[in-house]
DNA sequence: AGCGGGTGATAAGACGTTTTAATACAGTGG
DNA sequence: CCACTGTATTAAAACGTCTTATCACCCGCT
C-alpha cells in the first residue's frame, strides 16, 4: 500500500528530506552527483509528490480551474483543448467544471476550485455578475475572463466582438434581400446573446429597417440543438421570418433539422445561419453558414496570460484581448451546395 | 488577501479548532446550538475549508480522476457529463485529462491525478497495457474502466459490446447487398477498434465471405473527422467499396464529407456507417446510420461504482458491465430521407 | 453524597512537503 | 595559518486540517 514519503527516499539516498525537496523544485541548487542519487532513489522506490502536501506549505497550487458553460458545445471543447495544450505545457493541471448554465451549479463549482486552492481561474461567466469573481481574486485566486471582455482594467480577459459578430450575420442575411429577421436566442443571461443581438438591431437600423419590427426574438432556455429544435416549432406555428440567425450553432444545427422535418427547404425558403462555426457546421444536412471564432486560441491565449499572472505576478500587465469573428458562408444562405472550408 | 484558517473561526465561535473540523466532517457529534454558532462565524468570514491540508491530514481527497481519449469527441464528452453528474451529487471534484490518444500524455496525465491524491480514476485506456493502472491500483487508488471490459474479476468496468456492434454493422451492410466492405479503423492500439473489427469479420464469414478479400482495412492515427476524409482519399483513389464502416461518427463524417465533395453519392453509390450515434450523425448532410451507445448511462454508472468502491470498500462487490449496442438506421444507409432518431 | 454513563468539547500530535537560517566544507588570497 | 567566499547540505519550523485520547460536565440512580 505505497505511499513513499520524502522522507523514505532521503534515507535510501542517505541524504536529508531538504534536499529531495530541492531536486524536485530546484534542481540546479544540488550537485550533480546528489541528484543523479536521489533522482535514482526515486525510480527505485517509485516516489510520487504529494500535491496537498506541497500545495500546503508552498501555499499554492500546480493547478488551474476552468469553468465552462456547456461542455457538450464543440465550441467550449475546443477552448478547453486549447487550455489544456498550454497549462499541460508549463506543468499545470486542469479541473474542469460544468456550470451548465446554472448559476448555482456555477457557484458550487467555484467552491470546490476554491477549496482545491487553484492558482487560477478560467472562466466563462454564466451572467454578467463580477461579485463571485471579485471573491475569488480575494482569496488570491487569479481569474481570466474567456469568452467575455472584462469591463475593469486591473484583470484580463479574452473575447471575441459579438456585437460585430451579430453585425455580420444579420448583415449578410439582409445581404440576401431579407426583410425581416428571426433570432433565437440563448437566455437573456448570457452576455454573448444579448451583444449580438445588438449586433443584429444595429445591422437592421443600418439597412433602414424597424429594429422593432424586423426582428422576431425567440429566446431558449438553453443552447442546445434541442432547444433549437423548439425555436423552430414555435416560429413555425407563430410564422416563419425568411431569414433566420441562431446565437450559436447547436441551436442552429437543431433549427435546421427541424425545418428539413416540417418540408421547409433551406436557403430557399429559410435563409439560416448560425454562430461559432464549429467542425460540424460544414457537414451538416445543409451546411451551414456560421461566425467563426478563434475558439482555439481563444483557450491558448487565455491559459497563457493567466498563468503569467500567476508565475510573474510582478511584471505581469493586465490585458483584454479581442478578437474579430469571420462570416463564413455556406449552403443554408446561398444554396451553393458544399461550399466548404477552405481550410477543411 | 483572505485566508481564513479553521483557527479564527474557532476563535470567532468560541470553541476550538476540532469542533471546526466536527461540524464540517461529522455535524451530527456536535451540540445544535454550538453548531448554529459555527455555521455562523464560517459565514461571516467567508471561511473555505483548505482541501489540501484536509487531503494531506485525512489520507484522501473528494477528488476522482477522468481520463479519456479525445475530449473533441462528443462521445466523451457525453461520458464526461454524465460522470460530472453522478460524482457532483456525491460531493466529487472530477480532474479531466486528455490522452489524445497519445500513450506519454496518457501516463503524464495519470502522473497528475496521483499526485494530487484523487480518490479513484474513471478511464478509459489508449492501449491494452494494464501495468499502469496495476501501479495507480497499489498506490491505493480506485480504477474503473470505461468502455473497456475489465479482464480480471478484481475490478470494475463499464463497457460496451463492440464485437456484436461491429457485428451489426456489417451484417446491416451486407444485407443491403454489399460484397466488400471497406472498414474504417482507429489506431490498431484501441481495443474498440479492434474489437468491431472482429465483429465485421464474423459477419463477413457468416454470409459465407471470405473476410481477407471481402474487407477492406483503413487504419488511421486518430479518430477525428479529418482522419475520416484522408481514409476517404485514399479509398478513392484505391477503388472504393460499395459498403463503408467507419469506426466512429467522427471518422464517418469526415469520410462522408470528402465523398460527397467528390460527387459520389450516399447511399446509392456508397452506403456508410458510423459508430457512437452521436447528436450530429442524424444531422449530417446524408443522415448517418450509426450503432448507438448508453453513453450518458455508461459515464453514471461507471461513477457510481468507483464512487462506491472509495466510499463503502468493505460492501462493495467488483462489476464488470456489459452493455448492448443498438442499430440506428438513417439516410446514409438507405436513401430513406429524413429517418430519425425516434426520441428526437 | 457518591457513582456510572453519556454527551460535547478540547488539546495536541500527526500528515508530507517547503523553506529559512544555520552549518560544514573546500578553495583562495593574504 | 587565518579570514573570507562561496557552494552543498541539513535541521527544524511551519502550512491547515483531522483525529485520538482526554477531560469536563450534567443527569439520574443507588
Amino acid at each position: 500500500m505505497g505511499s513513499v514519503s520524502i522522507r523514505e527516499v532521503a534515507a535510501r539516498a542517505g541524504v536529508s528530506p531538504g534536499t529531495i525537496s530541492n531536486v524536485l523544485n530546484r534542481p540546479e541548487r544540488v550537485a550533480p552527483q546528489t541528484r543523479e542519487r536521489v533522482m535514482r532513489a526515486i525510480q527505485e522506490l517509485g516516489f510520487v509528490r504529494h500535491g496537498s502536501a506541497s500545495t500546503l506549505r508552498a501555499g499554492h497550487s500546480r493547478t488551474i480551474g476552468l469553468s465552462v458553460i456547456d461542455i457538450g458545445n464543440p465550441f467550449f471543447t475546443d477552448v478547453a483543448a486549447g487550455v489544456e495544450e498550454v497549462a499541460s505545457d508549463l506543468g499545470y493541471a486542469v479541473i474542469l467544471g460544468n456550470s451548465a448554465g446554472a448559476r448555482d451549479k456555477e457557484e458550487r463549482n467555484l467552491l470546490v476550485l476554491a477549496e482545491q486552492r487553484v492558482r487560477g481561474v478560467l472562466i466563462t461567466p454564466s451572467d454578467d455578475d463580477p461579485a463571485r469573481l471579485d471573491a475569488l481574486r480575494e482569496r488570491g485566486i487569479h481569474v481570466v475572463l474567456v469568452d467575455h471582455p472584462a469591463h475593469r482594467p486591473d484583470q484580463c480577459s479574452v473575447a471575441v466582438n459579438d456585437f460585430s459578430g451579430g453585425q455580420m450575420a444579420a448583415a449578410h442575411l439582409l445581404s440576401l434581400g431579407a426583410t425581416r429577421i428571426g433570432y433565437v436566442s440563448g437566455p437573456g443571461s448570457i452576455r454573448q446573446c444579448v451583444e449580438r443581438r445588438r449586433g443584429v438591431e444595429q445591422a437592421v437600423a443600418a439597412a433602414g429597417l424597424d429594429p422593432d419590427e424586423a426582428i422576431e426574438v425567440v429566446e431558449t432556455p438553453a443552447m442546445t440543438a434541442r432547444d433549437g429544435q423548439r425555436a423552430a416549432a414555435a416560429l413555425l406555428a407563430a410564422g416563419l421570418p425568411g431569414a433566420v440567425f441562431c446565437a450559436n450553432d447547436l441551436l442552429a444545427l437543431g433549427f435546421l433539422r427541424e425545418l428539413l422535418r416540417a418540408g421547409v427547404r433551406v436557403p430557399r425558403d429559410v435563409a439560416l445561419i448560425g454562430y461559432d462555426d464549429i467542425d460540424f457546421a460544414a457537414a451538416s444536412a445543409v451546411s451551414l453558414s456560421s461566425v467563426r471564432q478563434p475558439t482555439h486560441r481563444l483557450g491558448r491565449i487565455a491559459t497563457e496570460l493567466l498563468l503569467d499572472e500567476c508565475d510573474h505576478p510582478d511584471t505581469h500587465v493586465h490585458q483584454q484581448v479581442m478578437f474579430q469573428p469571420e462570416l463564413v458562408v455556406r449552403e443554408s444562405t446561398t444554396g451553393r451546395a458544399l461550399a466548404g472550408r477552405d481550410d477543411a
